[in-house]
DNA sequence: ACGGTTATGACA
DNA sequence: TTGTCATAA
């Protein structure tokens, strides 16, 4: 192995998997001296993956049809389909279960075709609501599934039906204290696992072969960890099928890119192990287009530029080759997918990021007036609202910006192919506030869409333009700040009066709402004011707006939350770290490979201050931090401190309340209409959220890049958890120049 | 433009 | 920050 190849391993480890390595006190100086020492010591796979972890990826099997066969028993066990939309050469398969599978049904098949194919199939509709679909009975499913999940270890909502796992802890603890090999008999279902590399001859008994391997005493520690993880999957899968009454199937692995391309692997209802020993021949056949990520224009660029098939081919060329080809990101993640490293964490995220409500009008449907288009955004719009208020009684959180997508195409002239532009704006609760700034978004989004000219059109049919999907969305979700989060409720008696009220959400909303003036024309909107000089239609309908001027209040949102805010970090963190992009696939180890990061000397700093300073510092306790921090907040006179009416705004110490001010404001209370006292509730993202957010790391009142690591060794498990993500690096920007069609993902090299 | 709808994330 | 694009299930 070459001195450079040794350093990058080393450099790598010194920034991975910091939970086992402050378990098992594996602290890798990155001295010269130690390589050998190191390398001997380190289990080959960890060497080569630095990743000790025990990752599961769940996935439910034809969830929706599952469902479905709940509500229906009748349909367990026949072929079925969940389709959507009836109208249309019988509408389209969007779940297909295994028994229609094994007919030939496929999933982008119509619902006349899967019944060609399959005359017995049994179609079930989605549910419609306000004439669309309405998947609220997925989601709720997936909710259970979560919550029965994420009991052990942490848990990653991914989608509607998948879920990650960390079992890392659980494993661990598992080998420690009952080990497979000292068990008397094993699970039926664990020993029914597929174990990838384990070769089942001829006449054996695979369920005894699988019990010998999972039961070695002579097995490397990470298969060992692998087995346990294996045990407590199953385990999990049980109690999924015994509380929900789904089948779901799992893989285990040490990354989550091997997890989930090992669920998939046995479906339905199987469970697939992969030892490092079997990665480097999975990936040597797995195709390309098979790894997440590569299933599109990427993966169609390895294919037709580079000239591959299958993953373990990108073995050949070098990490720089690759990103001269790709860019930094894309290129280290390509070099490192190759070789099965994968470190994204796991993220403990149990809730939506962001709720959507949209609806496609093909064809014929498309709509060509704007009272069609406000009909359709009222119903969507509609639906939106009763999601995120769900989501505020529910999980106690606030959506701070509302988005309008939409696709129209135009007849005739010029540039028709011009596409719509999606707008946004402050999200204002209420019904009807979210319907009148969604058709001010659409409007805006026509203007530019058609060009300044031909901008009116009223009621009537008009014959230049036409709709065909419309969509809303609420994002930039937050926790609203609160007495029990995690850390407030750790520091709570520990601080100096941390202003946390505990005055409900419903108080605020019933008596934080000051009376303002109903009308909008002295407010500074997020939508110009040309806006609505060119669409006159629209007078009476207020702006959307940015509630900061001097009429709103600031008002305290403290509230009791009851066990809602663990399931959701409140502040995203400030690296992207466990986060893949498409277009550019993130690097997973940016931080712990530092040739390629620039901005790296903090994480020097960070990872030096780790190996170095194991021991404690009088004064870099984390209580100090925290008092310290809560002084330099105080005598700088914080911004929010009060709201209009003198009320003192809380100053708490939950994650987004340290890094930003706490404070909502509201307005527009007065006049709404609506009985639901949510409609009153104004979540503009005004206040400093949103303006401190992105610099998180600048907003504490001390640099977070100088906190000595080992002080959180302090903490309990969990708050920990929630420091080492604010404290995770930042990806490394991009230079390379690339555009988005496909021809651009080969760049000339250009060092030549 | 009948693979729809919903969701996530990077980058300009 | 907003808007666009890419990707996935």
């Amino acid at each position: 192995m070459s001195d450079g190849k040794k350093k990058r391993l080393l450099e790598r480890e010194e920034f991975a998997g910091q939970k086992n390595e402050r378990k098992r006190k594996q602290h890798l100086e990155g001295k010269e001296e130690d390589y050998r020492r190191i390398e001997e010591a380190m289990p080959v796979a960890r060497r080569e993956t630095c990743d000790g972890r025990v990752i599961a990826h769940v996935d439910m099997d034809c969830f929706y049809v599952q469902v479905e066969q709940r509500t229906q028993p009748n349909l367990r066990g026949l072929p079925t389909a969940v389709i959507q939309y009836n109208s249309y050469k019988g509408g389209a398969l969007i779940a297909v279960s295994y028994e229609a599978r094994k007919c030939g049904v496929k999933r982008s098949m119509r619902g006349d075709e899967a019944k060609e194919a399959c005359p017995q199939i049994q179609l079930v509709q989605v549910p419609v609501a306000r004439g669309k679909a309405n998947l609220n009975s997925y989601r709720n499913a997936g909710s259970e599934v979560v919550s029965v999940l994420s009991q052990k270890g942490r848990c990653e909502r991914a989608s509607i039906d998948e879920v990650y796992l960390d079992l890392t802890d659980a494993a661990e603890t598992m080998l420690m204290e009952t080990p497979p090999e000292s068990m008397q008999d094993i699970e039926d279902e664990v020993l029914k696992s597929h174990i990838l590399g384990l070769e089942i001859k001829d006449g054996s008994d695979a369920k005894e072969e699988v019990r010998k391997w999972l039961c070695r005493s002579d097995a490397t520690y990470q298969d060992k960890l692998l087995a346990c993880g294996a045990l407590i999957v199953a385990d999990l899968r049980m109690q999924v099928l015994k509380e929900t009454e789904f089948t779901c199937s799992a893989g285990v692995a040490h990354n989550k890119m091997l997890a989930k391309l090992a669920s998939a692997m046995n479906k339905p209802a199987q469970q697939t192990v992969v030892p490092q020993s079997s990665v480097e021949e999975l990936l040597a056949s797995l195709p390309i287009k098979k790894m997440k990520h590569l299933g599109g224009k990427l993966g169609s660029s390895l294919q037709s530029d580079l000239g591959l098939n299958t993953v373990g081919e990108l073995l050949q060329f070098s990490e720089e080759k690759l990103q001269q080809w790709y860019g930094i990101n894309t290129g280290t993640w390509l070099w490192n997918i190759a070789r099965g490293i994968n470190g994204e964490e796991v993220e403990g995220r149990l809730l939506p990021k962001s709720h959507g409500s949209g609806k496609t009008f093909p064809g014929p449907q498309a709509l060509k007036t704007i009272d069609s288009v406000q009909h359709w955004l009222n119903e969507l719009c509609e639906e939106l609202n009763e999601r995120i208020n769900s989501d505020l009684d529910q999980n106690k959180r606030i959506a701070h910006t509302l988005t309008l997508h939409a696709r129209a195409y135009k007849t005739g002239d010029s540039d028709s192919n011009r596409k719509f532009p999606s707008k946004s704006c402050p999200l204002r609760y209420g019904a009807r506030k979210i319907q009148e700034d969604a058709l001010i978004l659409f409007q805006a989004g026509l203007r530019d869409f058609l060009g300044v000219y031909n901008s009116k059109a009223h009621g009537s049919e008009n014959n230049n333009w036409g709709v065909t999907s419309l969509s809303v969305s609420a994002s930039k979700i937050v926790p609203i700040p609160s007495g029990t989060h995690s850390i407030v409720k750790y520091f709570g008696g520990q601080l100096p009066s941390s202003s946390t009220s505990n005055q409900s959400l419903d108080v605020v909303i019933d008596e934080a709402a000051p009376s303002s003036p109903s009308g909008s024309e002295n407010r500074s909107g997020l939508i110009p004011c040309e806006l609505r000089l060119e669409y006159p239609e629209d007078k009476g309908i207020k702006h959307p707006k940015a509630c900061l001027d001097q009429q709103d209040s600031l008002c305290n949102v403290s509230s009791e939350v009851d066990g809602l805010t663990e399931e959701s970090s409140p502040m995203p963190p400030p690296g992207n770290e466990g986060r893949m992009p498409h277009n550019e696939p993130r690097t997973d180890l940016p931080a712990k490979d530092p040739r390629l990061v620039s901005n790296t000397s903090s994480l020097k700093a960070v990872g030096k201050k780790k190996a170095a300073g194991k021991k404690l510092q009088g004064n870099s306790s984390i209580i100090n931090i925290f008092n310290n921090y809560h002084n330099s907040q105080s005598s700088m006179g914080q911004k929010n401190v009060t709201n209009a009416q003198g009320v003192e705004v809380s100053s708490s110490l939950g994650s987004q309340a340290a890094t930003a001010s706490v404070s909502y404001s509201t307005c527009n209370q007065v006049e709404v209409l609506d009985e639901n006292p949510h409609e009153e509730f104004d979540a503009t993202n005004s206040g400093s959220i949103i303006a401190n957010a992105p610099h998180g790391r600048q907003a504490w009142g001390y640099n977070i890049n100088e906190i000595d690591p080992s002080i959180i060794d302090e903490l309990p498990p969990d708050i920990q958890e929630e420091f080492r993500t604010w404290l995770r690096p930042q990806k490394r920007p991009n230079v390379v120049k690339r555009g988005s069609s496909i021809t651009h993902y080969f760049l000339p090299d250009k060092s030549r």
